[in-house]
DNA sequence: CCACCAAGTTATGTATACATTAATGTTTTT
DNA sequence: AAAAACATTAATGTATACATAACTTGGTGG
């Protein structure tokens, strides 16, 4: 984390301690410390603050009065609602976009399917990381095509709050694609057909679906 | 704004800052200043910058680099993005609370419907203020009954930005209360009704509706 | 041996001094 | 007179020293 350009060092505490939580580098029920957090990024404690702030206030993390920040525990009744809710708003989202997709925006989104198809299953390290790459380049693309900050906002949220799960249940998987990779890339495809026609109650309800799927998918083994 | 019990600041700061915007004291566009309400507030700049920091991040507030905090700039767009939002999620959570309302959740409602039910529409300026207050109470209490943290929060958020709007057009009108207040009532009953009912469907769509009611009432005059 | 109180430790919470930057106004140059 | 360069200023951005509160530990008394 040495010799990182930084020109705004809140900014520049938010999105490395986002870097850290994705990357997987805490477990839940882990504090995170002002002190050592400053140390580790070189800086001062209050940039490092505020953007812990900023991720308490975003509900990425829970906070103890005088303790300090924890990351999130899991658990399925968790899993259920932020999934639940992703359904939902997410599926506003697709028909929302069906409505104001532009025609670049659906070049964009058949551009990625094409690199999406070309992903092979062929348990490479780095194909997972293409996969998801593409995959929250494809649900937050269309997720901004709904044209509503609000949805956006929302969308974005459960959107990373759910992927603590898909993370955290993916666990010794970690060099192979997840199973239901083919039937998802199928499932795109047909929401962007359904965008694509201006299909409003086609798009939420696929997107529904597809969420719903994928959820299903996670949490059928356990 | 003095001699107030401070025992967390920063808790202080946000609550006061709230109540602030809630009370229309400021015009949209305005700057909010650090100095300004640390100095109006009688604390330092610390805890005020702590507590913009969170409203920023909550989407209360908008934020330029370096010029400071301002509140949004109402939009017939923005009216229309939140309200499309609160309608869905808030009639998610109706759904989700018919499903999980307690006996003591409907007690708590019924006896809100009850309050309700006697406020006089006498150009009393408190009777309004009433009403606003019961109409909250009963809007958020069905929404904590959904027993989601992830609906809770966005209905929150989406609730309170709406208000922005119903403060916002109500300017004139200020000793009168709605002309929606009985036919809001009586939706209110019916959704209390369907929620005692575990009918998770009607709860959702009679949800959806007052909602969608409350938008249309406020912008048939515009 | 257990319970409880008290001091110490460690983290957050707060105030303040200082740095930086972006906008504005003023001067200088062409 | 217009434009570019520079200085002023007023706000946020940052570092740091200090205050406070919760948890821990050790000691003491019952």
């Amino acid at each position: 984390m040495k010799n990182t350009p930084k020109k705004n060092l809140e900014e520049f505490a938010y999105q490395s301690i986002i870097k850290l939580l994705l990357g997987n580098h805490f477990r839940p029920g882990d504090v995170l410390l002002e002190t050592e957090l400053a140390k580790s990024l070189e800086l001062s404690r209050t940039p490092v603050r505020h953007a812990l702030g900023q991720l308490v206030a975003e509900g990425f993390l829970d906070k103890k009065k005088k303790k300090g920040c924890l990351i999130p525990v899991p658990s399925p009744e968790d899993a259920r609602n932020v999934f639940y809710v992703r359904e939902h708003i997410e599926g506003l989202a697709a028909a929302s976009a069906a409505r104001h997709a532009t025609d670049k925006d659906i070049l964009y989104l058949q551009d990625l399917l094409e690199k999406e198809r070309h992903v092979k299953p062929s348990g490479n390290r780095d194909a997972k990381m293409i996969y998801f790459t593409i995959n929250d380049k494809f649900h937050l693309g269309i997720v901004r095509m709904s044209r509503n900050k609000y949805i956006e906002q929302y969308c974005r949220h459960s959107f990373w709050r759910s992927h603590t799960y898909i993370f955290f249940f993916d666990k010794g998987y970690t060099n192979q694609l997840p199973q239901w990779h083919g039937e998802g890339h199928k499932q795109h495809i047909e929401i962007v057909k359904a965008i694509e026609n201006s299909n409003e109650e086609k798009a939420g309800n696929l997107m529904r679906q597809h969420v719903r799927y994928t959820y299903e998918q996670l949490f059928q083994r356990i």
